[in-house]
DNA sequence: ACGCTGATGAAG
DNA sequence: TTCATCAGCGTT
């Protein structure tokens, strides 16, 4: 089932940490691309100098300073999509970055939402897929999972309780000793923040992304 | 280790 | 209006 408005109403520590091991859902042209969340970033507030909000309210950060439960989508590096739920209280903005999940359904669709690259092999035509590993570089970084679910600006401001995007409690449990913590990818510029132990992940996890 | 790529926001 | 910068990726 859909997670509540007040599942992202939180501290985000926690919901980052909560969000693993749930189950983000696109709906695109009337099927469903499906994935376990196995990591996650926690930005908060303007305190935070990794922050988009840490310069203050923006015409792209606004969605962060709004209520919960929302996507907040950027463009980065001109090419590729970043997709974050904002979490706690209205006015106060914080958000969780979607990292990394492992794909679950709608494997089919992601293959071809994927820009093939000219080098790559194929892999379809000898074999069938049935017998071949799910091949992890499909949705092991942010930028990789929404190209693979057609995530992109269309979404920003997008309410997750929803009928394109939302994410599902299917009651995994996720040990404590399975999330391991360490500090946030690519941030080097953001000073005293820069060590902060706010990234996530599922402990032995192939879908995590590689740094 | 580097080039690609274009929106963003700060400076002026 | 210009300019440096960037929550990444793919290829070397």
């Amino acid at each position: 089932m859909k997670l509540p408005r007040k599942f992202y109403k939180k501290n985000t520590l926690k919901v980052a940490q909560d969000l693993l091991g749930k189950i983000l859902v696109r709906k695109y042209r009337g099927k469903k691309l499906v994935g376990k969340i196995v990591e996650t970033e926690a930005y908060i507030g303007k305190d935070d100098l990794a922050c988009h909000a840490s310069r203050g309210l923006t015409k792209r950060n606004r969605v962060m300073f709004g209520q919960a439960g929302f996507a907040y989508i950027y463009i980065i590096y001109g090419m590729y999509y970043c997709l974050n739920i904002v979490t706690e209280k209205e006015g106060f903005p914080a958000a969780v970055l979607i990292r990394a999940i492992e794909p679950i359904a709608g494997i089919d669709v992601m293959q071809k939402l994927r820009v093939k690259s000219l080098n790559s092999p194929d892999r379809d035509t000898k074999f069938k897929k049935r017998h071949l590993p799910i091949d992890k570089s499909l949705t092991n970084g942010p930028g990789k999972l929404c190209r693979a679910m057609s995530i992109n600006k269309n979404l920003n401001g997008e309410g997750l309780a929803g009928e394109k995007l939302w994410i599902e409690d299917r009651s995994i449990k996720i040990l404590k000793k399975d999330v391991i913590k360490t500090k946030r990818v690519g941030i080097d510029y953001a000073g005293r923040c820069k060590n902060y132990p706010w990234r996530f992940y599922l402990k032995n996890n192939n879908f995590v992304s590689a740094i």
